[in-house]
DNA sequence: TTGAAAGCGCTAACAT
DNA sequence: ATGTTAGCGCTTTCAA
């Protein structure tokens, strides 16, 4: 309509060459009447490239992961790549079609947030793409991945907790594959065992990282005639979970029980009283972790990433 | 490799026509050989469709939200589509960004949860792309809506407070351009209206959907000497808040001042008292909206939806 | 500065 | 049942 070229309407829409000044505003007019927009399929195709990072996680009500997403995409504005979010429910088939939409070129590259594949899936699947592993992993030699120390974080905790004088720690953990369960117990036996308390299995109890079924949970455990003096939960709602039903049963916290959680989301400081809880670096996490992508996906072999932890102290555990 | 033309590489892979067993065998084994992966960019160039929808949100963290995409992803599956979140922190430039992607072809449609964009902006961006509104929306001839009933839905609410004998409902809403926060006050005025009961400005406060921020304006709004018998709070978090801030000032909620918020958000029967709040069927709006998207996808012209609410009643207003 | 033409990887119409 | 070929929409060499 313009009375060019193809390749002259793609250098004056992507400003790659210069192009006269009619011919330029000839194009653009012509454009704009046809109501053009470029098809990026075939861009795309021919660039091999996307610009486009999936991120892909279970849950997407998930203040963690959601702050972990925020440092993704800060940093992979800076460096011109748009990010798209894949909630999985932890159905490996949807992880499966997910990973193929990347494998299979409809993105760049892709940050996983929580998988349920096994380390060799993992690696197999990498040497096809460019993936990233953030927060929950599993150890695999060609992807990557930014994480905190979840054993020593643990530890932590349960030595503030043992610090405080209480002896008879509950754990209330989750009985699934991912790393930072696994870790998170080995820390809580690991503080017993330096401080020469015994590891009592009677003491943990296994929930979902929910805060009603952990409720019922504590409650049944308490009607058994259990006794302990502190809870460590590894994550916020099961913490939240069991101060309440601590409270039905007439114990105060932190006095008759401290409690400690993990993650430091936004339910830790919503309830009464307020709970102290293990905080992660969740934007630089995913900041991290972008990083690591954008250097393998230019070819480098970037390495692991521990990052910090830190025990905020709050009214549940003094 | 496999001695063999691409038309029948393309058949075997896609089982779109019977190939001879030892063809069949040949091509897979070579194709698993060479570690082949098919380019989705080359494909879907080709058939004019990805299979991908995208889904618009403002924050990942937002449980009702969630719900809404969970009723939309259920149903894309059922016919063989995926979706993916773009979530823009209500900012309009990587609003702009995403929907540039489905404009541009790299997915088939767009489910927008809550935009910024103007009814001309919208409808201007419906002549290339097939978007379909959910929940939040803006009366446009060419982008269709589902949602329920908003102002229908405050006015029950407050009707239930009055009917309680309420007669100065504190209003807690959120001073922006959302379709909700406008029909919702409306709802409110109406109530009131209704029942003869004056509409006082006074007992109308701002905030941000949040716990906290909702939390210090009602503690300063009591600070000030303000008196109020009910609260009527646009989200569920903002209800908590206000109890949270009630609480403070040594009120019982329900018996010296009733709270509603909305939504049905798990907050509601997290804190103590359990909230009274309007549930929206957030699931069935997922799946209607992409219904209707299906059907602009299939050349058909959808009508807007509403859907019922429903009032949840527990111990924050009996 | 512009155009012609090749080709990214794929599928589908057509021919055999 | 299989192969040949055109073409999806774009960018990028190469040539003029």
């Amino acid at each position: 309509m313009a009375n060019v070229s193809v390749a002259t309407v793609s250098r004056v829409l992507n400003k790659t060459r210069h192009v006269s000044e009619e011919i330029e505003k000839a194009v653009l007019e012509a454009a704009r009447e046809l109501g053009y927009t470029p098809n990026l399929l075939g861009k795309n195709l021919r660039q091999k490239r996307t610009g486009i990072i999936l991120v892909m996680m279970s849950t997407l009500t998930n203040s963690f992961c959601s702050k972990v997403v925020t440092g993704i995409a800060n940093e992979a504005e800076k460096h011109n790549y748009h990010i798209m979010i894949c909630a999985t429910n932890g159905l490996p088939e949807k992880e499966k079609i997910y990973l193929g939409l990347v494998k299979n070129r409809m993105a760049d590259g892709m940050i996983v947030l929580n998988s349920t594949l096994s380390a060799d899936e993992m690696s197999l699947i990498s040497n096809h793409a460019a993936i990233v592993q953030c927060s929950e992993y599993t150890a695999s030699e060609n992807t990557p991945f930014v994480s905190i120390d979840n054993g020593l974080a643990a530890k932590d905790a349960c030595e503030h907790l043992i610090l405080n004088g209480r002896k008879r720690i509950l754990f209330i953990g989750v009985d699934n594959s991912l790393i930072s369960s696994h870790l998170r117990m080995e820390g809580y036996r690991q503080a017993l065992s330096c401080h020469g308390l015994p590891f009592d299995p009677g003491l943990v109890l296994y929930s979902n990282y929910g805060y009603r079924n952990t409720m019922r949970m504590v409650d049944r455990y308490l009607e058994e005639g259990h006794t302990f003096d502190a809870v460590f939960a590894i994550s916020d709602r099961m913490a939240a979970g069991a101060v309440s039903a601590l409270r039905k049963h007439g114990l105060t916290v932190p006095e008759d029980i401290e409690v400690i959680g993990f993650d430091n989301t936004d339910i830790a400081y919503m309830v009464e009283p307020p709970l102290t809880t293990v905080s992660q670096p969740q934007t630089e996490m995913g900041k991290r972790a972008f990083s690591i992508l954008y250097e393998k996906l230019n070819g480098g072999e970037p390495e692991n990433v521990i990052l910090p932890h830190k025990l905020i102290v709050r009214k549940s555990a003094k």
